[in-house]
DNA sequence: TGACTGACTCAACACAGTGTCGATAGCGTG
DNA sequence: CACGCTATCGACACTGTGTTGAGTCAGTCA
């Protein structure tokens, strides 16, 4: 039955109109079916039927297209990491109105995550449980925590930032500061920082953290 | 049929031997079988079967203990919070080595989760689907954030700490830092501290977001 | 002592959701 | 036109959840 290969982002465009939809068609209207519902419906209580008959197909002919539910999660989630690196590109440095620059991190990652609110909820649960979902997840992760690794080794090599436990760590323990903290924010269960607040919080915390000694008392 | 209301403790001692095992002895079964399956198998692929059988009762029988697999969880997280709250209870504020003060908070919290490592998991991944996980989970939260708000207090009430954001924002992100932190530490997923280090990491930016103004820039 | 009560137990069922199989329909190409 | 490939679905098997109804068994009380 030669099913297509989960995850390819399917076969070329195969020319002419057809009266039924092409498979690829086919392909973003599952992909679209899902983050509609997942704006409003959380992943666990979406079936594979809600996605067949919402791309309008049977739910045999949804597993033509995909292997399974978190094979769309998957796919969705391959949007938010290219959308991250996007981002993460479109960012550049700035020796003066260095806070402006951290702030303009935190900002693209909390738009980033805000804008795709549904899947990356929905990719946060997923994660505890499909590991495929978990790696990408992490890989995602591992990007920002990279940029900043990188943002401060830079801030201590031109001396603006003092040295202290590898950056590597600092960087980690921060950007896990912002995924939950913003996680928070996103669904609103206390204890959580006020939307308007998030920001200027973090980015307090990330100054105090990369520029200051921590005193010894 | 009178079925045992969840969450309440059983009833009394019912008195007498009985040939087989007594009611609080088989919901205190159901339980121990749960946490010991959570030390080796997620959650999501424990069925109520297992917890049953592990148990010595058949499934239907178990409904008559719990509601539901989360019911179980959702008694097992009520220990957990109970054990921080007598942790925070233990903890005890010393005005000079400051640092070691809040080493020791961070310390026990850690302490709880690493020991209730599979419960602790369970809930954390629970809480996405499931509404009452969520508000337990965050109850927790709430004990670590009150805890750690009243702290800085003290310490800007006595003038060891400069003014800043409102203590409690900055004790929600802190407190954020921590549990994605140390929930990356103990599954070990990229990127994450390693075990050894999380602490010392961790404690260095709490000192510095506590006790530093954050550099204007 | 024997009917009664309430705690406790389970076989059998109903149901929802997942994933598979086999048959088939339509299009493009040789 | 017939062959093969893409695409589609009806019907089925399986897994896990939760419910029902018919019990058992130990104490109790008249």
């Amino acid at each position: 039955m030669a099913k297509r290969s989960s995850g390819t982002p399917a076969t070329a465009a195969r020319g002419r109109r057809s009266p039924r939809m092409s498979g690829d068609e086919r392909e973003a209207a599952i992909l679209a079916t899902t983050e509609k519902l997942l704006e409003s419906v959380p992943f666990t209580d979406i079936s594979i039927d809600d996605l067949a008959s919402g791309a309008g197909i049977s739910r045999p002919t949804f597993y033509f297209y995909f292997g399974s539910k978190d094979d769309v999660l998957l796919a969705l989630l391959d949007r938010l990491v290219q959308r991250s690196e996007e981002a993460i590109a479109g960012l550049e440095p700035s020796e003066d109105a260095v806070r402006q620059g951290w702030q303009d991190v935190l900002g693209v990652y909390l738009d980033t995550f805000t804008a795709q609110r549904g899947v990356a909820l929905a990719c946060a649960d997923a994660r505890f449980r499909n590991d495929r979902v978990r790696e990408g997840w992490d890989r995602a992760a591992t990007l920002w925590v990279d940029n900043t690794t990188a943002g401060i080794e830079a801030e201590r090599a031109r001396g603006a930032a003092p040295a202290g436990r590898p950056a590597r760590e600092i960087a980690i323990a921060l950007n896990a500061m912002n995924e939950r903290a913003i996680y928070g924010t996103l669904t609103g269960a206390e204890p959580s920082l006020p939307r308007d607040a998030v920001l200027d919080v973090l980015v307090d915390i990330w100054m105090a953290a990369i520029y200051t000694t921590p005193p010894k008392l």
